[in-house]
DNA sequence: TGGGTATAGTTAATCGTTCAGATAACCCTC
DNA sequence: GAGGGTTATCTGAACGATTAACTATACCCA
C-alpha cells in the first residue's frame, strides 16, 4: 500500500496531527519541526489520500463536467486545453461523470454529491427537453459556457455573439452588401439568439430593413446550411451576402451555392462562425468570426475557483471577444 | 448536506448493515426489507459517498487518463465517444488528473494512488524522454493506446497500421504506381514503425526495391508535411504515389504538390492517414485509412476493466482493423 | 426438551484524513 | 516557586461507508 500519514508521523518523530498541520499550513508549528516534516514527506513520495480528505469536509479538489451535446463537439478539446492551465495552477482535478444517465433514478446532481464535486462546467446548448433547475437548486457552484443561466451560485461565460454578428454585418455593409441573410443555428441557443439580435442590430444600424425570408431556421450542422442555403437561392430575390451560425453551416451552404452553379465569394459572399480547422482549409477559405475558446476554458474554471471560494460572490458573467478573420469567401456586392 | 446510509437505515427502520447489504447484493437479506430498503434509498435520493466507499478499500469506480500529447489531439474527442459508451455501461467515472506537472516530486503515479484511481489509460505517442517504468511498476492497470507496451499490467490497444500501410500500398501497385513514397511521422512512434514495416511488406509484396530517399522522416504535422513533400518533388526521380503517416501532412504535401504547379491525383497520388474531418472537406477529396478510434475507446476501457477485475490476466495486445477509403486524391499512374 | 442449523439482522472495527480541545513545555514576572 | 501566558504538540472523535464477527430468532428433528 502507498505511505499514509501515520507513515510519515512515524518516521518523523511526531503525531499525525502535525504532519496535518505542516500539510495544510497551519502556522502553529515550529519551523524545525516543519522542515523535518516536510523532508520526510518528500523521501517517502507521500500524497494525502484525498478520499479521506474529502470525507472529513475537506476540499475534494474535484471539478465536474457535465456536456449537453455529447462529446463529439468541436470545441472541446480547445475548451478542455483552456480549462488545463487552469486547473493545473489552482489544483484541481476534472471528472467526467459518465454514470449519469445508466441510471434514471439517480440524478446528475446526486452524483456530483457522491464524488463530492466542488463545482461543475456545463457545456453545450440549450435543448428543449434539458433543465438545470435541479442542479441550481441544489447550490453546487456551476459554471455554464454558452448558456445564460445565471441565478444562485451559478453563472456563466460566452462569446460576444452579439457584437460579432453585428461586425460581420458591418463589414458586409462595408463591401457595399444590402440583401443579407441570417443562417440560424439551434433557435433557442443563447448563442443563437445573441447573433440574431446583432444581424439585426447591424442591420438596423445600416438603417436596412430586417426580411422574414431572410433568416432561416436551423441548426448547426452541415446539412441543415446545406438545405437553408438552397431555400435562400429560390427566393426572387436571393441575398448577395450571408452569415452562417458555424462554420459546419457555411460549408454546407458553400456547397450549396456552387452546385447551383454559382460561386463563392464573386455571387454570393459567404461568413461562417467559429473558426475551427476546416475555415481555413476549405476554397475559398472562409471568413468567419474566431471565437477564443481556450480562453473561455480557462476562465471557466479560474470563474468557478472563485465561485466555489467565496459563498456570497454573486454569480459571473462573462463575455469574451471575439475577432472576425478575413479571408477568401467575402468580396464586394456585384454591380 | 445529502442523506447518507444512517438516514436511510433510520427511516427504514434497520441498521446501516442491512442498507449496505442490500446495497451491495449480499442476500442475506429478508426479500422484504429489502424491498423497504430500496424504497426508501429511492424515496431519499440515496447515492453512497464514493469517497467513503474508496476509503474502506471497496472500488472507486474511476479511471484515471493520461495524455501524452496535451488535449487537443484531433482524435481525442473520438476516443472518448467511444470511451463514454463503456464508461457508462461498466459505472466508471473518468478523472483527467491534471496537477501532474505542477509540483515535480509528485509523480502522476501518486496521484492515481491519492485519487485511488483503479486503472489508466494513456494515449498518445512515445515522446523521447518519456518513461512509463514508474507507471507500469505502481502495477496500476493500465491500457495505453497507441504504444506498444504490454508488461505487468499494462497491455496495450492499437490500429492496425501495418496491414494500413500495406493495403494502401497494394492499392496503388494496382493502380500502376512504381515510385510510391512514405511520408514518415515521428520516427520512434509505435504506429509510425508499423506503418513504416507495412510500406516495406507492400512493396515486397510486389518486388518493388525499398528506397531510402522515397522515405522522409518528419512528424505528424501539416508544416512537415509540406517540407518533406517539397523534398521528395526535388529527387531526380520523383514518386508518382505518396502514402502519408496523417491527414494533416497529407494536407500540407497537397499543398506542396500544387504550390509546385502540379495536381493530384493526375500527376501524383496522395494517401493519407486517420480521416479525420477534413480529409473529406479538401479538393480533391483525401483517399485515406480510417481508424475506427470510436471502437478504440470503448474496447480501451473494457479491456481495462477486465485487467482491472483480474489480478492474474496477461495483459492484453489488440489491434484493430483499419479502413481504406477511397476518394478523389489518388487515380492510375501516368503513362 | 434439547441441540443443531439456517436465516436475518446488529455491533463495532476499519479506512486515512482533519481539527477541536487537551496537554505539555517553556518563559516571564512578582 | 506559584501563577499566567505563549507556543508547540498530541489525543481522540469525527467523516460515511464496508464487513467480519457476533447475536437472536425460527425452524426442524430425534
Amino acid at each position: 500500500m502507498a505511505t499514509n500519514i501515520h507513515d510519515v508521523a512515524k518516521a518523523a518523530g511526531v503525531s499525525v496531527a502535525t504532519v496535518s498541520k505542516v500539510l495544510n499550513g497551519y502556522t502553529t508549528v515550529n519551523a524545525n519541526t516543519k522542515e523535518r516534516v516536510l523532508q520526510i514527506v518528500k523521501e517517502l513520495q507521500f500524497y494525502p489520500n484525498s478520499a479521506a480528505r474529502s470525507l472529513v469536509g475537506r476540499r475534494s479538489m474535484t471539478i465536474g463536467i457535465f456536456l449537453t451535446t455529447g462529446l463529439a463537439h468541436p470545441f472541446f478539446t480547445q475548451i478542455l486545453s483552456g480549462m488545463e492551465q487552469a486547473l493545473k495552477s489552482l489544483g484541481y482535478d476534472l471528472i467526467y461523470l459518465a454514470q449519469m444517465s445508466r441510471a434514471k433514478e439517480y440524478s446528475f446532481v446526486h452524483h456530483c454529491h457522491s464524488r463530492n464535486v466542488e463545482g461543475v462546467v456545463v457545456f453545450g446548448f440549450q435543448q428543449e427537453e434539458m433543465s438545470f433547475d435541479e442542479l441550481i437548486e441544489s447550490g453546487i457552484p456551476t459554471l455554464f459556457i454558452d448558456l445564460d443561466i445565471k441565478k444562485g451560485r451559478a453563472g456563466y461565460i460566452s462569446s460576444d455573439n452579439h457584437e460579432a454578428v453585428e461586425r460581420a454585418i458591418r463589414y458586409l455593409i462595408d463591401l457595399n452588401h444590402h440583401r443579407i441573410s441570417f443562417l440560424s443555428g439551434n433557435k433557442d441557443s443563447y448563442a443563437n439568439r445573441q447573433r440574431l439580435e446583432g444581424y439585426r442590430s447591424g442591420l438596423a444600424e445600416a438603417e436596412i430593413p430586417y426580411r422574414e425570408d431572410y433568416v432561416s431556421e436551423g441548426d448547426f450542422t452541415r446539412e441543415m446550411g446545406y438545405q437553408a442555403m438552397n431555400k435562400l437561392l429560390a427566393l426572387a430575390e436571393p441575398p448577395t451576402a450571408v452569415v452562417c451560425c458555424s462554420d459546419m453551416s457555411a460549408v454546407g451552404a458553400m456547397e450549396a451555392i456552387q452546385d447551383a452553379g454559382l460561386s463563392v465569394p464573386e455571387d454570393i459572399s459567404l461568413i461562417g462562425f467559429d473558426d475551427i480547422e476546416i475555415a481555413s482549409n476549405i476554397r475559398p477559405a472562409l471568413t468567419t468570426t474566431r471565437q477564443d475558446m481556450i480562453t473561455i476554458g480557462r476562465r471557466s474554471i479560474e470563474l468557478l475557483d472563485e465561485l466555489i471560494k467565496d459563498k456570497e460572490l454573486p454569480p459571473p458573467e462573462v463575455i469574451i471577444p471575439t475577432e472576425l478573420i478575413i479571408r477568401k469567401s467575402t468580396g464586394p456586392a456585384k454591380g
